[in-house]
DNA sequence: ATTAAAATATGATATTTGTCATACTTTAAA
DNA sequence: TTTAAAGTATGACAAATATCATATTTTAAT
Protein backbone atom coordinates (compact mmCIF):
# COMPACT_ATOMS: atom_id res chain seq x y z
CA UNK A 1 0.00 0.00 0.00
CA UNK A 2 1.03 3.40 -1.17
CA UNK A 3 2.15 5.90 1.32
CA UNK A 4 0.30 9.28 0.17
CA UNK A 5 3.69 11.20 0.37
CA UNK A 6 4.12 11.24 -3.26
CA UNK A 7 1.04 10.81 -4.23
CA UNK A 8 -0.32 13.67 -6.70
CA UNK A 9 -3.29 15.03 -4.79
CA UNK A 10 -0.78 15.58 -1.30
CA UNK A 11 0.97 17.85 -3.91
CA UNK A 12 -1.90 20.03 -5.21
CA UNK A 13 -4.65 19.62 -2.74
CA UNK A 14 -5.18 20.86 1.07
CA UNK A 15 -3.31 17.63 1.88
CA UNK A 16 -0.02 19.47 1.54
CA UNK A 17 -0.51 20.69 4.86
CA UNK A 18 -0.38 16.93 6.23
CA UNK A 19 3.05 15.86 8.39
CA UNK A 20 4.80 12.55 7.62
CA UNK A 21 3.23 11.19 10.71
CA UNK A 22 -0.34 12.37 9.63
CA UNK A 23 0.19 11.28 6.03
CA UNK A 24 1.16 7.72 7.05
CA UNK A 25 -2.16 7.43 9.08
CA UNK A 26 -4.27 8.57 6.68
CA UNK A 27 -2.27 5.75 4.46
CA UNK A 28 -3.45 3.06 6.89
CA UNK A 29 -7.40 3.94 6.61
CA UNK A 30 -7.23 4.48 3.32
CA UNK A 31 -9.29 2.30 0.86
CA UNK A 32 -8.80 2.47 -3.53
CA UNK A 33 -10.97 2.25 -6.25
CA UNK A 34 -10.36 1.69 -9.93
CA UNK A 35 -13.42 3.56 -11.57
CA UNK A 36 -14.16 2.92 -15.18
CA UNK A 37 -15.98 5.31 -17.35
CA UNK A 38 -19.11 6.03 -16.78
CA UNK A 39 -19.71 4.71 -13.32
CA UNK A 40 -20.64 6.64 -10.36
CA UNK A 41 -18.52 7.57 -7.90
CA UNK A 42 -21.61 8.87 -5.43
CA UNK A 43 -25.19 9.91 -6.15
CA UNK A 44 -27.10 13.13 -5.21
CA UNK A 45 -28.21 12.54 -2.06
CA UNK A 46 -26.27 9.78 -1.08
CA UNK A 47 -24.41 9.31 2.61
CA UNK A 48 -20.29 9.70 1.81
CA UNK A 49 -18.98 9.68 5.18
CA UNK A 50 -15.51 10.27 3.60
CA UNK A 51 -13.95 12.35 0.67
CA UNK A 52 -12.17 11.36 -2.19
CA UNK A 53 -8.50 11.67 -3.53
CA UNK A 54 -8.80 11.71 -7.22
CA UNK A 55 -5.10 10.06 -8.00
CA UNK A 56 -6.26 9.90 -12.14
CA UNK A 57 -8.90 10.87 -14.46
CA UNK A 58 -12.00 13.27 -14.79
CA UNK A 59 -15.85 13.29 -13.27
CA UNK A 60 -18.44 15.25 -13.95
CA UNK A 61 -20.75 17.02 -10.97
CA UNK A 62 -23.87 17.09 -12.58
CA UNK A 63 -27.41 17.94 -10.27
CA UNK A 64 -30.69 16.25 -11.79
CA UNK A 65 -32.98 19.28 -12.18
CA UNK A 66 -36.65 19.19 -12.31
CA UNK A 67 -37.10 19.04 -16.16
CA UNK A 68 -35.45 15.60 -16.01
CA UNK A 69 -31.87 17.07 -17.66
CA UNK A 70 -28.35 16.32 -16.04
CA UNK A 71 -26.79 19.62 -15.51
CA UNK A 72 -23.60 19.38 -15.03
CA UNK A 73 -21.90 21.86 -12.20
CA UNK A 74 -18.44 21.43 -12.49
CA UNK A 75 -15.32 18.98 -13.62
CA UNK A 76 -13.33 17.63 -10.81
CA UNK A 77 -9.34 16.60 -12.25
CA UNK A 78 -6.68 14.03 -10.80
CA UNK A 79 -4.87 16.19 -7.35
CA UNK A 80 -8.20 17.60 -6.44
CA UNK A 81 -10.65 16.11 -4.13
CA UNK A 82 -13.57 15.29 -3.72
CA UNK A 83 -17.21 14.98 -1.74
CA UNK A 84 -15.63 17.58 0.58
CA UNK A 85 -18.61 20.39 0.89
CA UNK A 86 -20.86 17.34 2.15
CA UNK A 87 -18.08 15.55 4.70
CA UNK A 88 -17.85 19.07 6.25
CA UNK A 89 -21.63 19.99 6.57
CA UNK A 90 -22.69 16.31 7.54
CA UNK A 91 -24.70 16.36 4.79
CA UNK A 92 -26.05 14.00 2.07
CA UNK A 93 -24.51 14.91 -1.16
CA UNK A 94 -25.85 17.68 -3.32
CA UNK A 95 -24.25 16.80 -6.39
CA UNK A 96 -23.48 13.23 -8.47
CA UNK A 97 -19.85 12.55 -9.31
CA UNK A 98 -19.54 10.35 -12.55
CA UNK A 99 -16.36 9.08 -14.22
CA UNK A 100 -15.95 10.56 -17.72
CA UNK A 101 -12.83 8.84 -18.10
CA UNK A 102 -11.14 5.34 -15.78
CA UNK A 103 -10.20 6.82 -12.48
CA UNK A 104 -7.71 6.08 -9.55
CA UNK A 105 -9.37 7.28 -6.16
CA UNK A 106 -8.36 6.94 -2.29
CA UNK A 107 -11.01 7.00 -0.04
CA UNK A 108 -10.91 8.80 3.65
CA UNK A 109 -12.99 8.45 6.14
CA UNK A 110 -15.00 11.27 7.98
CA UNK A 111 -13.84 10.66 10.96
CA UNK A 112 -10.38 10.33 10.01
CA UNK A 113 -10.71 14.14 8.22
CA UNK A 114 -12.39 15.43 11.10
CA UNK A 115 -9.61 14.46 13.52
CA UNK A 116 -7.15 16.34 11.06
CA UNK A 117 -9.36 19.45 11.03
CA UNK A 118 -9.01 19.61 15.16
CA UNK A 119 -4.87 18.79 14.42
CA UNK A 120 -3.97 20.55 12.27
CA UNK A 121 -4.63 24.14 11.36
CA UNK A 122 -3.13 25.00 8.59
CA UNK A 123 -5.05 22.07 7.28
CA UNK A 124 -7.98 23.60 8.00
CA UNK A 125 -6.92 26.58 6.25
CA UNK A 126 -6.20 25.28 3.12
CA UNK A 127 -9.85 23.76 2.83
CA UNK A 128 -11.13 26.35 4.11
CA UNK A 129 -9.51 28.69 1.24
CA UNK A 130 -10.39 25.88 -1.21
CA UNK A 131 -13.92 25.99 -0.62
CA UNK A 132 -14.20 29.98 -0.81
CA UNK A 133 -12.42 29.35 -4.09
CA UNK A 134 -15.02 26.92 -5.17
CA UNK A 135 -17.87 29.29 -3.93
CA UNK A 136 -16.56 32.05 -5.94
CA UNK A 137 -16.09 30.32 -9.08
CA UNK A 138 -20.32 29.01 -8.23
CA UNK A 139 -21.25 32.69 -7.85
CA UNK A 140 -19.57 33.53 -11.84
CA UNK A 141 -20.91 30.32 -13.00
CA UNK A 142 -24.26 31.56 -12.16
CA UNK A 143 -23.89 35.38 -13.77
CA UNK A 144 -22.66 33.64 -16.77
CA UNK A 145 -25.77 31.56 -16.83
CA UNK A 146 -28.07 34.54 -16.06
CA UNK A 147 -26.78 36.99 -18.29
CA UNK A 148 -24.73 35.30 -21.18
CA UNK A 149 -26.46 33.68 -24.00
CA UNK A 150 -25.91 30.24 -25.01
CA UNK A 151 -23.28 31.16 -27.72
CA UNK A 152 -21.46 33.29 -25.52
CA UNK A 153 -21.56 30.50 -22.87
CA UNK A 154 -20.27 27.60 -25.50
CA UNK A 155 -17.29 29.64 -26.34
CA UNK A 156 -16.62 30.21 -22.79
CA UNK A 157 -16.71 26.53 -22.25
CA UNK A 158 -14.48 25.87 -24.87
CA UNK A 159 -11.57 27.49 -23.70
CA UNK A 160 -12.27 26.85 -20.21
CA UNK A 161 -11.85 22.88 -21.94
CA UNK A 162 -8.68 23.87 -23.60
CA UNK A 163 -7.23 25.84 -20.52
CA UNK A 164 -7.58 23.36 -18.08
CA UNK A 165 -7.81 19.66 -19.65
CA UNK A 166 -5.33 20.77 -22.36
CA UNK A 167 -4.98 19.63 -25.97
CA UNK A 168 -4.12 16.65 -27.80
CA UNK A 169 -1.36 16.56 -31.44
CA UNK A 170 -4.14 17.48 -33.68
CA UNK A 171 -5.54 20.55 -31.67
CA UNK A 172 -8.53 18.80 -30.55
CA UNK A 173 -9.81 18.81 -26.97
CA UNK A 174 -8.21 16.29 -24.71
CA UNK A 175 -11.49 15.81 -22.39
CA UNK A 176 -13.58 14.80 -24.89
CA UNK A 177 -17.22 15.32 -24.10
CA UNK A 178 -20.54 13.97 -26.08
CA UNK A 179 -22.70 16.81 -27.05
CA UNK A 180 -25.14 15.97 -24.74
CA UNK A 181 -22.89 16.46 -21.77
CA UNK A 182 -21.61 19.54 -23.32
CA UNK A 183 -24.92 20.98 -23.94
CA UNK A 184 -25.02 19.72 -19.87
CA UNK A 185 -22.35 21.97 -19.16
CA UNK A 186 -23.33 24.87 -20.73
CA UNK A 187 -27.41 24.60 -20.25
CA UNK A 188 -29.09 24.51 -22.98
CA UNK A 189 -30.85 21.66 -25.93
CA UNK A 190 -28.46 19.51 -27.32
CA UNK A 191 -29.72 20.28 -30.72
CA UNK A 192 -28.84 23.52 -29.66
CA UNK A 193 -25.36 23.43 -28.55
CA UNK A 194 -25.03 20.78 -31.86
CA UNK A 195 -25.88 23.35 -34.03
CA UNK A 196 -23.95 26.51 -32.27
CA UNK A 197 -20.70 24.16 -32.85
CA UNK A 198 -21.90 23.71 -36.62
CA UNK A 199 -21.83 26.99 -37.22
CA UNK A 200 -19.01 28.04 -35.23
CA UNK A 201 -17.31 24.79 -37.38
CA UNK A 202 -18.27 27.32 -40.76
CA UNK A 203 -17.52 30.33 -38.88
CA UNK A 204 -14.06 28.80 -38.73
CA UNK A 205 -13.89 29.70 -34.87
CA UNK A 206 -13.30 26.28 -34.10
CA UNK A 207 -12.94 22.52 -35.95
CA UNK A 208 -15.07 19.80 -35.83
CA UNK A 209 -13.12 16.57 -36.72
CA UNK A 210 -15.65 13.75 -35.82
CA UNK A 211 -16.68 13.85 -32.66
CA UNK A 212 -13.74 15.93 -31.42
CA UNK A 213 -13.45 19.62 -31.32
CA UNK A 214 -10.38 21.55 -32.30
CA UNK A 215 -9.99 25.53 -31.25
CA UNK A 216 -8.56 27.63 -34.38
CA UNK A 217 -9.37 30.83 -33.41
CA UNK A 218 -9.21 31.41 -29.64
CA UNK A 219 -8.75 35.10 -29.46
CA UNK A 220 -11.93 35.37 -32.04
CA UNK A 221 -13.61 32.70 -29.50
CA UNK A 222 -12.80 34.17 -26.54
CA UNK A 223 -14.19 38.05 -27.53
CA UNK A 224 -17.03 36.08 -28.05
CA UNK A 225 -17.60 34.88 -24.95
CA UNK A 226 -16.95 38.33 -23.52
CA UNK B 1 -20.27 50.25 23.46
CA UNK B 2 -22.05 47.23 23.24
CA UNK B 3 -19.89 44.00 24.16
CA UNK B 4 -21.52 42.06 21.48
CA UNK B 5 -22.89 38.92 24.37
CA UNK B 6 -26.70 40.24 23.54
CA UNK B 7 -26.52 40.77 19.28
CA UNK B 8 -28.32 38.99 17.20
CA UNK B 9 -25.36 38.38 14.96
CA UNK B 10 -23.76 36.31 18.10
CA UNK B 11 -27.08 34.25 18.00
CA UNK B 12 -27.75 33.21 14.22
CA UNK B 13 -23.72 32.96 13.09
CA UNK B 14 -20.65 31.05 13.32
CA UNK B 15 -19.94 34.15 16.42
CA UNK B 16 -21.51 31.87 18.48
CA UNK B 17 -18.46 29.68 18.94
CA UNK B 18 -17.35 32.16 21.05
CA UNK B 19 -16.39 32.35 24.64
CA UNK B 20 -17.10 35.48 26.61
CA UNK B 21 -13.49 36.66 26.58
CA UNK B 22 -13.72 36.42 22.84
CA UNK B 23 -16.39 38.21 22.52
CA UNK B 24 -15.17 40.90 24.70
CA UNK B 25 -11.71 40.84 22.65
CA UNK B 26 -14.07 41.15 19.47
CA UNK B 27 -15.85 44.10 21.12
CA UNK B 28 -12.71 46.18 21.38
CA UNK B 29 -11.87 46.45 18.10
CA UNK B 30 -14.72 46.35 16.50
CA UNK B 31 -16.61 49.71 14.15
CA UNK B 32 -20.09 50.22 14.38
CA UNK B 33 -21.50 51.92 10.98
CA UNK B 34 -25.32 52.66 9.81
CA UNK B 35 -25.70 52.30 6.27
CA UNK B 36 -28.51 54.20 4.30
CA UNK B 37 -30.51 52.20 1.88
CA UNK B 38 -28.83 52.40 -1.27
CA UNK B 39 -25.62 52.72 0.00
CA UNK B 40 -22.56 50.66 -0.78
CA UNK B 41 -20.72 48.99 2.21
CA UNK B 42 -18.36 47.75 0.02
CA UNK B 43 -17.23 47.06 -3.35
CA UNK B 44 -16.39 44.33 -6.38
CA UNK B 45 -12.56 44.42 -6.32
CA UNK B 46 -12.40 46.07 -3.20
CA UNK B 47 -10.37 44.55 -0.61
CA UNK B 48 -12.59 44.53 2.61
CA UNK B 49 -9.47 43.30 5.02
CA UNK B 50 -12.03 42.00 7.58
CA UNK B 51 -16.02 41.25 7.94
CA UNK B 52 -19.07 42.79 8.62
CA UNK B 53 -21.89 41.66 11.02
CA UNK B 54 -25.38 42.82 10.10
CA UNK B 55 -27.11 43.37 13.31
CA UNK B 56 -30.15 45.51 11.23
CA UNK B 57 -31.28 45.66 7.69
CA UNK B 58 -30.87 43.49 4.48
CA UNK B 59 -28.20 44.01 1.67
CA UNK B 60 -28.32 42.78 -1.71
CA UNK B 61 -24.83 40.88 -3.13
CA UNK B 62 -24.40 42.04 -7.09
CA UNK B 63 -22.01 41.33 -9.71
CA UNK B 64 -21.64 43.79 -12.76
CA UNK B 65 -21.80 41.40 -15.77
CA UNK B 66 -19.75 41.98 -19.28
CA UNK B 67 -23.11 43.16 -20.77
CA UNK B 68 -23.73 46.25 -17.95
CA UNK B 69 -26.41 44.60 -15.90
CA UNK B 70 -26.48 43.81 -12.28
CA UNK B 71 -26.79 40.42 -10.88
CA UNK B 72 -27.92 40.14 -7.90
CA UNK B 73 -26.48 37.16 -6.62
CA UNK B 74 -27.53 36.50 -3.22
CA UNK B 75 -29.45 38.55 -0.41
CA UNK B 76 -27.83 39.13 3.16
CA UNK B 77 -30.01 39.86 6.35
CA UNK B 78 -29.87 40.51 9.74
CA UNK B 79 -28.06 37.97 11.83
CA UNK B 80 -25.59 36.91 8.83
CA UNK B 81 -21.71 37.62 8.53
CA UNK B 82 -20.75 39.55 5.21
CA UNK B 83 -17.52 39.34 3.15
CA UNK B 84 -16.27 35.88 5.06
CA UNK B 85 -15.46 34.79 1.69
CA UNK B 86 -12.61 36.89 0.77
CA UNK B 87 -11.49 37.55 4.20
CA UNK B 88 -10.63 33.72 4.10
CA UNK B 89 -9.00 33.64 0.97
CA UNK B 90 -7.15 36.72 1.33
CA UNK B 91 -8.89 38.25 -2.29
CA UNK B 92 -10.62 41.22 -3.38
CA UNK B 93 -14.22 41.09 -3.39
CA UNK B 94 -16.02 39.49 -5.57
CA UNK B 95 -19.51 40.60 -5.05
CA UNK B 96 -20.54 44.06 -4.20
CA UNK B 97 -22.63 44.72 -1.41
CA UNK B 98 -25.42 47.48 -1.28
CA UNK B 99 -28.00 48.53 1.18
CA UNK B 100 -32.09 47.45 0.32
CA UNK B 101 -32.70 49.05 3.57
CA UNK B 102 -31.37 51.35 6.37
CA UNK B 103 -28.77 48.74 8.25
CA UNK B 104 -26.73 48.24 11.17
CA UNK B 105 -23.35 46.48 10.84
CA UNK B 106 -20.22 46.25 13.00
CA UNK B 107 -17.03 45.60 10.84
CA UNK B 108 -14.30 43.37 12.71
CA UNK B 109 -10.66 43.58 11.17
CA UNK B 110 -9.09 40.47 9.86
CA UNK B 111 -6.51 40.02 12.10
CA UNK B 112 -9.15 39.48 15.14
CA UNK B 113 -10.97 37.10 12.75
CA UNK B 114 -7.75 34.95 11.95
CA UNK B 115 -6.56 34.70 15.75
CA UNK B 116 -10.24 33.33 16.45
CA UNK B 117 -9.25 30.57 13.63
CA UNK B 118 -5.93 29.29 15.36
CA UNK B 119 -7.57 29.39 18.89
CA UNK B 120 -11.18 28.32 18.54
CA UNK B 121 -11.60 24.96 16.82
CA UNK B 122 -15.27 25.39 17.11
CA UNK B 123 -15.32 28.85 15.66
CA UNK B 124 -13.71 27.21 12.66
CA UNK B 125 -15.82 24.28 11.81
CA UNK B 126 -19.09 26.54 12.07
CA UNK B 127 -17.60 29.33 9.45
CA UNK B 128 -16.02 26.11 7.68
CA UNK B 129 -20.13 24.65 7.55
CA UNK B 130 -21.70 28.42 6.78
CA UNK B 131 -19.50 28.79 3.61
CA UNK B 132 -20.53 24.94 2.72
CA UNK B 133 -23.70 25.71 2.80
CA UNK B 134 -23.39 28.82 0.66
CA UNK B 135 -21.71 26.62 -1.39
CA UNK B 136 -24.65 24.21 -1.95
CA UNK B 137 -26.87 27.12 -2.31
CA UNK B 138 -24.80 28.85 -5.16
CA UNK B 139 -24.44 25.85 -7.31
CA UNK B 140 -28.52 24.99 -6.65
CA UNK B 141 -28.66 28.18 -7.60
CA UNK B 142 -27.06 27.70 -11.00
CA UNK B 143 -28.67 24.85 -11.80
CA UNK B 144 -32.36 26.93 -11.58
CA UNK B 145 -30.54 29.78 -13.82
CA UNK B 146 -29.35 26.67 -16.19
CA UNK B 147 -32.22 24.47 -16.46
CA UNK B 148 -35.69 26.89 -15.87
CA UNK B 149 -37.25 29.73 -18.08
CA UNK B 150 -37.88 32.71 -16.52
CA UNK B 151 -41.76 32.64 -15.55
CA UNK B 152 -40.46 29.73 -12.82
CA UNK B 153 -37.77 31.45 -11.84
CA UNK B 154 -39.93 34.30 -10.73
CA UNK B 155 -42.42 31.95 -9.01
CA UNK B 156 -39.23 30.30 -7.15
CA UNK B 157 -37.46 33.95 -6.26
CA UNK B 158 -41.11 35.24 -4.98
CA UNK B 159 -41.65 32.56 -3.10
CA UNK B 160 -37.89 32.47 -1.64
CA UNK B 161 -38.84 36.70 -0.39
CA UNK B 162 -42.15 35.68 1.16
CA UNK B 163 -40.21 32.66 3.30
CA UNK B 164 -37.28 34.67 4.06
CA UNK B 165 -38.47 37.90 4.83
CA UNK B 166 -42.15 37.75 5.85
CA UNK B 167 -45.15 39.69 4.77
CA UNK B 168 -46.84 42.44 5.64
CA UNK B 169 -50.63 42.85 7.16
CA UNK B 170 -51.84 43.50 3.65
CA UNK B 171 -49.90 40.04 2.55
CA UNK B 172 -47.41 41.58 0.26
CA UNK B 173 -43.89 40.70 0.39
CA UNK B 174 -41.88 42.78 3.71
CA UNK B 175 -38.85 43.23 1.48
CA UNK B 176 -39.59 45.33 -1.45
CA UNK B 177 -37.63 45.48 -4.29
CA UNK B 178 -37.61 47.28 -7.23
CA UNK B 179 -39.01 45.23 -10.73
CA UNK B 180 -35.36 46.30 -11.61
CA UNK B 181 -33.83 44.68 -8.94
CA UNK B 182 -36.49 41.39 -9.56
CA UNK B 183 -35.41 41.01 -12.18
CA UNK B 184 -31.51 41.61 -11.37
CA UNK B 185 -32.27 38.74 -9.07
CA UNK B 186 -33.89 36.48 -11.66
CA UNK B 187 -31.47 37.18 -14.29
CA UNK B 188 -33.95 38.62 -17.18
CA UNK B 189 -34.53 41.81 -18.63
CA UNK B 190 -36.89 44.52 -16.32
CA UNK B 191 -39.24 44.48 -19.18
CA UNK B 192 -40.27 40.48 -19.23
CA UNK B 193 -40.13 40.67 -15.33
CA UNK B 194 -43.00 43.51 -15.12
CA UNK B 195 -44.88 41.38 -17.98
CA UNK B 196 -44.63 38.32 -16.62
CA UNK B 197 -45.73 39.75 -12.99
CA UNK B 198 -48.80 41.49 -14.96
CA UNK B 199 -49.55 37.54 -16.22
CA UNK B 200 -49.41 36.34 -12.81
CA UNK B 201 -51.47 39.18 -11.27
CA UNK B 202 -54.14 38.40 -14.01
CA UNK B 203 -53.87 34.50 -13.37
CA UNK B 204 -54.44 35.61 -9.74
CA UNK B 205 -51.39 34.38 -8.17
CA UNK B 206 -50.65 37.14 -6.98
CA UNK B 207 -51.78 40.54 -6.34
CA UNK B 208 -49.83 44.14 -7.41
CA UNK B 209 -50.53 46.75 -5.03
CA UNK B 210 -48.72 49.38 -6.59
CA UNK B 211 -45.47 48.70 -6.55
CA UNK B 212 -46.13 45.77 -3.89
CA UNK B 213 -46.36 42.15 -4.40
CA UNK B 214 -48.41 40.21 -2.50
CA UNK B 215 -48.44 36.46 -3.31
CA UNK B 216 -52.38 35.12 -3.66
CA UNK B 217 -52.16 31.47 -4.69
CA UNK B 218 -49.26 29.87 -3.27
CA UNK B 219 -49.93 26.34 -4.24
CA UNK B 220 -50.21 27.11 -7.89
CA UNK B 221 -46.90 29.41 -7.65
CA UNK B 222 -44.64 26.83 -5.78
CA UNK B 223 -46.44 24.35 -8.68
CA UNK B 224 -45.02 26.77 -11.45
CA UNK B 225 -41.10 26.59 -9.95
CA UNK B 226 -41.30 22.93 -10.42
C1' DA C 1 -20.23 -9.27 -40.42
C1' DT C 2 -24.78 -7.83 -39.44
C1' DT C 3 -27.92 -5.34 -36.98
C1' DA C 4 -29.79 -2.49 -33.39
C1' DA C 5 -29.00 1.33 -30.66
C1' DA C 6 -26.94 5.57 -29.70
C1' DA C 7 -24.86 9.84 -31.13
C1' DT C 8 -24.54 13.56 -34.36
C1' DA C 9 -26.59 16.65 -37.65
C1' DT C 10 -30.03 19.63 -39.73
C1' DG C 11 -34.64 21.47 -41.10
C1' DA C 12 -39.12 23.31 -39.77
C1' DT C 13 -41.63 25.47 -36.48
C1' DA C 14 -43.26 27.16 -31.98
C1' DT C 15 -42.15 29.41 -27.87
C1' DT C 16 -39.56 32.30 -25.01
C1' DT C 17 -37.16 36.29 -24.22
C1' DG C 18 -34.93 40.70 -25.38
C1' DT C 19 -35.13 45.28 -27.37
C1' DC C 20 -37.05 49.51 -28.61
C1' DA C 21 -40.77 52.72 -28.43
C1' DT C 22 -44.02 54.98 -25.86
C1' DA C 23 -47.41 56.06 -22.22
C1' DC C 24 -48.56 56.47 -17.60
C1' DT C 25 -47.52 56.93 -12.64
C1' DT C 26 -44.89 57.91 -8.72
C1' DT C 27 -41.10 60.18 -6.49
C1' DA C 28 -37.95 63.65 -5.62
C1' DA C 29 -35.90 68.05 -6.53
C1' DA C 30 -36.05 72.95 -7.50
C1' DT D 1 -46.45 73.63 -6.28
C1' DT D 2 -44.38 72.74 -10.39
C1' DT D 3 -41.37 70.13 -12.96
C1' DA D 4 -38.00 66.76 -14.08
C1' DA D 5 -36.54 62.27 -13.40
C1' DA D 6 -37.18 57.65 -12.30
C1' DG D 7 -40.00 53.69 -12.10
C1' DT D 8 -43.78 50.90 -13.91
C1' DA D 9 -46.52 49.21 -17.76
C1' DT D 10 -47.59 47.58 -22.36
C1' DG D 11 -47.32 47.01 -27.47
C1' DA D 12 -44.72 45.69 -31.53
C1' DC D 13 -41.22 43.35 -33.25
C1' DA D 14 -36.78 40.81 -33.59
C1' DA D 15 -33.68 37.50 -31.90
C1' DA D 16 -32.62 33.46 -29.33
C1' DT D 17 -33.74 29.00 -28.04
C1' DA D 18 -36.55 24.77 -27.53
C1' DT D 19 -39.02 21.14 -29.58
C1' DC D 20 -40.17 17.75 -32.86
C1' DA D 21 -39.12 15.30 -36.98
C1' DT D 22 -35.97 12.93 -39.62
C1' DA D 23 -31.55 11.69 -41.83
C1' DT D 24 -26.93 10.22 -41.31
C1' DT D 25 -23.06 8.40 -38.94
C1' DT D 26 -20.85 5.92 -35.33
C1' DT D 27 -20.70 2.50 -31.78
C1' DA D 28 -21.69 -1.64 -29.57
C1' DA D 29 -23.94 -6.07 -29.24
C1' DT D 30 -25.18 -10.39 -31.22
Amino acid sequence: MSKCEQCIVRQFSSLKALSKDELLKMADCKTSYTIKKGETIFEEGEVTNGIYCVKDGVCKMTKLSANGKDQIVKLVKSGELLGQRSTISEEPANLSAVALEDMEVCFIPKSEILQFFTQNNQFSMNVMKTICGDLREADDHMVSMAQKNVKERLAETLIYLEDTFGKNDDNTLKLQLSREELAGMIGTATESCIRLLSELNKAGLIELIGKKIAIKDRNKLRRMAE
